[in-house]
DNA sequence: TTGGGG
């Protein structure tokens, strides 16, 4: 090669800032910038996979510039791996898309390569058509890992609701990454924590159902193992967040437990009374450092809460004072006040099959639910109920001198049912049951207790009831 | 070619 011909070769080379973007439009360019976003692949019209990644640098950071990655596999896409990973692209093409400007990677003349963003050296963890990398480039990627320290990624907490105020609909959220496992063949689930409390959901099913068609613990078709469920926080709700679309191993690399992330644009909805989210085709994922100030506030909230007696209630449910409790709480006595309230979680995941607990929950099932079917033919109480709380569902049973205890002996069916319906949230009209309109469960205080049925298999056989817990008499 | 963002 002649001398002439390499110095040309290297005056050629231009490395482009994003603010100076807009002005090579429909040319191309070389770019080395930081991953602020980034979205799973999805298929397209064509014949390739596409995903987009958001990058930022110092001269474009308020909103970034997107590239389209259109590559014949999903698994050569780009997987970010940590957040400030920095993204060296070369020969990709600028694009204006009004009111933005954006660029295009195409498989067959650009390559990309993907670099750590705390780090100092410069070996690629991924990389797509094999990058060159020349002294600039390295200068470039320094210099942006050295702004990226001081830099943080604004967020403002109002773009980011708390599981605690979340709807149904479309919303970012910051929450941590606790596990990601497939109960079902291609089938993933991401498991999502912020240290607040999904808000209660209208219960509509039918309770004349509850015998064939059960409201279900769990949105999984199979319950968390055992070992993997004692790893998680037992106060706080832990969102299943599903994946709309086909996801490759990969990509999943993404999701690592113990991480904070901002979901960006996920899909919330509500089934069987269950919140669950998903991530779409159009939501967007961004790593976040965990001194990030979003993380810090929510991380410190939920150390002040556990530092309260109240601590493990639902946060809807937690009294202003002990003279001022809510309505709900007054519906039931229990004989144990000065113990702690404990949530559904401590009591999955406590360490001994037999034990005593006191939660505060609601009833968003029963049955039997025919006030002739309350007791056995024996004459003595025999009925599950479906508990909940923030944090999980289980079945209680009441039974024997339990029932007599809840009931206040036997009033007689039509006291019973009116007893029940009180724990329900079922609306009565002159005596005559609502059925068909959705409940809503107050929040109650209830002893539970955990026992095992067959002593040879003492967890399969586990078993929850319902004791000395009494519905107070409705003061009308 | 394909899709982007609001």
């Amino acid at each position: 090669m002649s001398g002439r011909l390499r110095n040309s070769n290297m005056n050629d080379y231009k490395l482009l800032q994003l603010q100076d973007a807009h002005s090579c439009i429909n040319q191309r360019a070389n770019i080395i910038a930081v991953v602020l976003e980034f979205g799973l692949p999805k298929t397209t019209k064509g014949t390739d996979c596409c995903c987009t990644l958001r990058l930022i640098d110092e001269t474009h950071h308020q909103t970034g510039m997107s590239v389209n990655f259109f590559i014949e596999n999903a698994e050569s896409l780009p997987y970010v791996a940590a957040a400030g990973d920095i993204i060296q692209l070369s020969n990709v093409t600028l694009r204006t898309h009004i009111p933005e400007v954006n660029a295009v990677f195409y498989k067959n003349t650009s390559s990309f390569a993907l670099y750590r963003g705390n780090d100092d050296d410069f070996v690629p963890y991924q990389g797509y058509s094999k990058v060159f990398i020349r002294h600039e480039d390295k200068i470039r990627i320094s210099s942006l890992r050295k702004w990226l320290v001081n830099f943080q990624i604004p967020a403002d907490s109002s773009d980011f609701p708390m599981l605690r105020e979340i709807k149904e609909g479309h919303f970012n959220l910051a929450g941590k990454i606790l596990h990601c496992w497939e109960p079902l063949k291609d089938n993933w689930s991401v498991y999502v924590w912020d240290g607040t409390d999904t808000p209660p959901n209208a219960i509509t099913s039918m309770l004349e159902d509850e015998i064939n068609h059960p409201l279900p613990l769990q949105l999984e078709s199979v319950p968390l193992p055992r070992d993997v469920l004692c790893t998680l926080p037992t106060v706080g709700s832990i969102l299943r967040v599903a994946f709309e679309l086909p996801i490759e191993k990969n990509h999943l690399n993404v999701f690592k437990s113990g991480k904070w992330v901002q979901f960006i644009n996920i899909r919330l909805k509500v089934y069987a009374g269950l919140w669950y989210g998903v991530f779409t085709s159009h939501s967007k994922l961004r790593h976040t450092p965990n001194e990030n100030h979003l993380i810090t506030e929510r991380q410190r909230l939920y150390d002040d809460r556990i530092l309260l007696k109240s601590g493990n209630m639902p946060i809807g449910s937690i009294p202003q004072s002990i003279d001022n409790l809510p309505e709900s709480l007054r519906i039931t006595e229990v004989n144990h006040d000065r113990v702690r309230h404990l949530t559904l979680m401590d009591v999955l995941t406590h360490s001994e099959v037999t034990a005593k607990f006191k939660c505060v929950v609601r009833v968003v099932a029963a049955t039997p639910y025919q006030a002739e079917k309350f007791c056995t033919p024996a004459g003595k109480y025999r009925m599950r109920l479906t508990l909940e709380d923030p944090t999980a569902r289980i079945h209680a049973f009441v039974v024997d001198e339990d029932g007599e205890t809840l009931f206040d002996g036997y009033p007689g069916s039509l006291y019973v049912k009116r007893k029940l319906n009180r724990l329900l949230g079922v609306t009565e009209c002159d005596s005559i049951v609502v059925n068909d309109r959705p409940r809503n469960p107050p929040w109650v205080s209830v002893c539970i207790k955990s026992y095992y049925v067959i002593k040879t298999d003492v967890w399969g056989s586990r078993n929850f009831r319902i004791f000395d817990t009494k519905i107070v008499d409705s003061p009308n």
